[in-house]
DNA sequence: TCGTTTCCTGACCGTATGGTCAGACCAAAG
DNA sequence: CTTTGGTCTGACCATACGGTCAGGAAACGA
């Protein structure tokens, strides 16, 4: 309960400031606590901001599903396109989060980088080279494509910011409809999975 | 000189930590000087970030001359990815830097991302249009384009850890030349542009 | 050689931060 | 009412940080 709500004060703050920048009492702050309390939880600093990374790796790993049993890569990329888009749109935060510790050397999510995150791309890379050998999309590299895939759904929460600006304000509704219906139709004809 | 050589240091401790992870003591020792020197050529750490950022954005606006003047955009955009991947693999600490700082509101660059990054990205969206219009290449949005031109090679630089990891250790230039051709193909077939 | 300007530095300072702790509070069990 | 266990908190502490400053070296033109 208590643990929820510091955890969602500290995404917020750790996305706004990074782990050096943020500070305990800005995040007790956010919450409406005492500092102290949030000790009574998360006992240092790097264990709160490790939960907040983790749950984040978790719901981005939960837009796999949208992938898998898909009979071909139209639905099942676009299908994870779509997914990842509204987590960026959802969690921008989160993703923020996440880029700032990948980005610094994955300095407490490293083992997840080696085992779950590996073993999730030599899947996916396998199902999409599957894909190509039964001729339903071009001959890519399917490693390069899933990073493009995180890079362009990603790029619209953690660069959220500068696009905004460029657009002269948040992207509304339609335009976030626009936003996914372009990434998915560059991509999906890029990949030669439509014409 | 010396100015130079604490950019430099600073620039590979604002990406390893972010502004607030960063010390001044940590970019002194890097650069091997006292501290009391780096307050001589920049009065705050601030100061100092903001010089790293806008050396960045200036190799970051250079690379566009490689979209101008091209006939069409297999050879305009191709170069643009050309001349963004190498500057991840050259800079990517200030690419992190970069990405850093928009992630945080660009609290140093809101103006020019209001003014010359905007002005920017305007006059590149119409060259794309012109490109469209001409039936050059498919009827896409441009301003999606050149987010997913800045996210899919940005992220080789900023997701670098991440890559390394997943691919059992740093590119190899022969690696490096595959991601090139990979995100080309699969860009300009995305646009249209490539059968 | 001298004067002057620029460059450099060790020692220092006020402040803010992560973390501690003794004890208050409180609901539920006995 | 008393005990017990978990929950909470104000006050406190050691440390590390950004920044200052008085003065020492170097560079350099006259």
């Amino acid at each position: 309960m208590n643990e929820a709500l510091i955890c969602s004060a500290a995404e917020k703050v750790f996305a706004e400031a990074g782990f050096g920048g943020a500070t305990m009492q800005l995040i007790a702050d956010m919450a409406g606590l005492p500092k102290a309390n949030l000790h009574y939880y998360f006992a240092t600093k790097e264990d709160l901001y490790r939960r907040v990374v983790q749950n984040i790796f978790e719901i981005w790993l939960h837009a796999a599903e949208a992938m898998d049993d898909a009979p071909g890569p139209v639905e099942g990329i676009g299908a994870y396109i779509e997914a990842k888009m509204e987590i960026s749109r959802r969690h921008p935060d989160g993703s923020k989060v996440w880029a700032y510790e990948v980005m610094h050397g994955a300095p407490v999510v490293q083992d997840y980088l080696e085992t779950t995150l590996r073993d999730w791309t030599t899947d996916r890379a396998a199902l999409i080279q599957r894909w190509i050998d039964e001729g339903r999309m071009a001959r890519i590299n399917p490693e390069h494509l899933l990073y493009m895939l995180w890079a362009t759904t990603q790029h619209y929460a953690d660069f959220g910011h500068q696009i905004a600006t460029l657009n002269g304000g948040p992207l509304s509704d339609a335009e976030w409809q626009a936003a996914k219906a372009s990434v998915k139709a560059m991509i999906l004809r890029g990949i030669g999975a439509l014409p």
